[in-house]
DNA sequence: ACAAAAGTGTTCGTACTACACCCATGA
DNA sequence: TCATGGGTGTAGTACGAACACTTTTGT
């Protein structure tokens, strides 16, 4: 690295894909511009990185900010570089996304001027981006097609207690793939990090299911030792 | 993102953690700084983005001004924005890794002022680094193991035509356990892009070894459909 | 009683694991 | 002839894939 710094004109931005899950169908949390450049198209959430905080802080407090949650899984995933990317200047942006649980959750308003509204977009039927976010967006789904299977991050979008057949719709979702029902629960329930409550799904006009949760401390306890490979 | 376009005293730049293989170890070269901070220290090999390159292009042209190789698998892997991370100011870094063929390379001299010198270094006995570099490296290695488990870049730091021993002793290297040598024979060619050919190992007090290429058609040809799952 | 989804096992094939000896070559 | 790594097969196990019917519940 060189010592020199020099000093030019550029910046930095964190653009977030924030992905959620409502009726079986994975979404992701768009804003629409009021501003130029790109006024009314649909964008990222995103925003400028402060000089005096990490891009981990940025990308927590422009979360914050979007959607008023705290303590959310956030994972950097590409920083995206291009010169012409941004036309009004030198923008390189560290593209991170986080995962939220949609239900119950009071709508979610931006907090900022420059954008008019935000909204849950179904990841199937999305606009064209502005700026290079349809690119951020493709590549964050990837990461996170990939990272599904070797993470439970899918709880993450569930509500605290769901069911077994929730978990297969949201699978189903990311992966863009339908799975098979018997092989799904009994893979599922091997791992051994879901806990059955003794409390059934209410309100349904069917067979209620059992409601699950996911046992973070049994997960820990089962993979600690598989997430390290040696040493 | 914020259109405002803020400018602030900030840079970023690139480091690279550039792997080789060598004598049946797995190295890393780096740069022995001339300059403060951290004059004296070994170090990544990185520097600045310029205003008017990606920074693809930066990472190309850096590797290639610290190694004059062209044509690098060269991948982004994450980026680092501690704030306090340089202690002259503000440098926000995105770091890549290269692999590349030792043998039969010239040896590797920096075209900069600002390191004294560059050595490949075996990356269980690295020094401690300046700055950030010894997380940077870290991280780089954790996702070279995962990257080895589903893309074939193994073949980038060997010779073109290679045994499997040499093969298989690189996977160990990397994975930094031992495996199993009738079994890794089998898995490997039953992948079906290994090419036999015709020649033989030379030079050895012992029975000679056939030697294989990577064959990057057929790899393609076999994988194309995997490497997109879906739609 | 009917509609809707919950819940449940078995079979088959493939892939990974563990494991030990003879072979070819050059010195 | 000896030392050194090259090269090979099999049996057991674990895991994923395919596949269809009965049960429960609310209306």
């Amino acid at each position: 690295m060189e010592t020199g710094l020099p000093k030019f004109d550029s910046a930095f931005s964190i653009d977030c894909v924030i992905f959620g899950f409502e009726a079986g169908e994975l979404k992701v949390l768009l804003i629409e511009r009021n501003e130029d450049p790109f006024k009314d198209w649909w964008a990222l959430p995103g925003n400028m990185v402060e000089n005096n905080e990490s891009i981990e802080d940025a990308a927590t407090r422009i979360l914050y900010e979007l959607t008023g949650l705290h303590d959310m899984h956030m994972e950097q995933f590409h920083t995206f570089g291009a010169v012409q990317r941004h036309p009004l200047g030198r923008v390189i942006t560290v593209a991170y996304y986080a995962l939220i649980r949609i239900i119950g959750q009071k709508e979610v308003k931006p907090v900022t001027k420059y954008a008019k509204k935000a909204a849950w977009r179904s990841v199937n039927e999305l606009p064209k981006l502005a700026y290079d976010h349809s690119e951020i967006f493709e590549t964050s789904i990837q990461k996170l097609r990939r990272r599904l299977g070797y993470q439970p991050i899918a709880f993450e979008l569930l509500p605290e207690k769901f069911t077994l057949t929730q978990l297969q719709l949201l699978y189903e979702a990311i992966l863009n793939k339908k799975l098979d029902k018997r092989n799904f629960r009994k893979k599922m329930l091997s791992y051994g990090f879901l806990k059955e409550l003794d409390e059934k799904q209410k309100g349904v006009s069917y067979r209620a299911a059992k409601l699950y949760k996911f046992d973070r401390r049994k997960y820990y306890k089962i993979f600690q030792n598989d997430l390290t490979p040696e040493n």
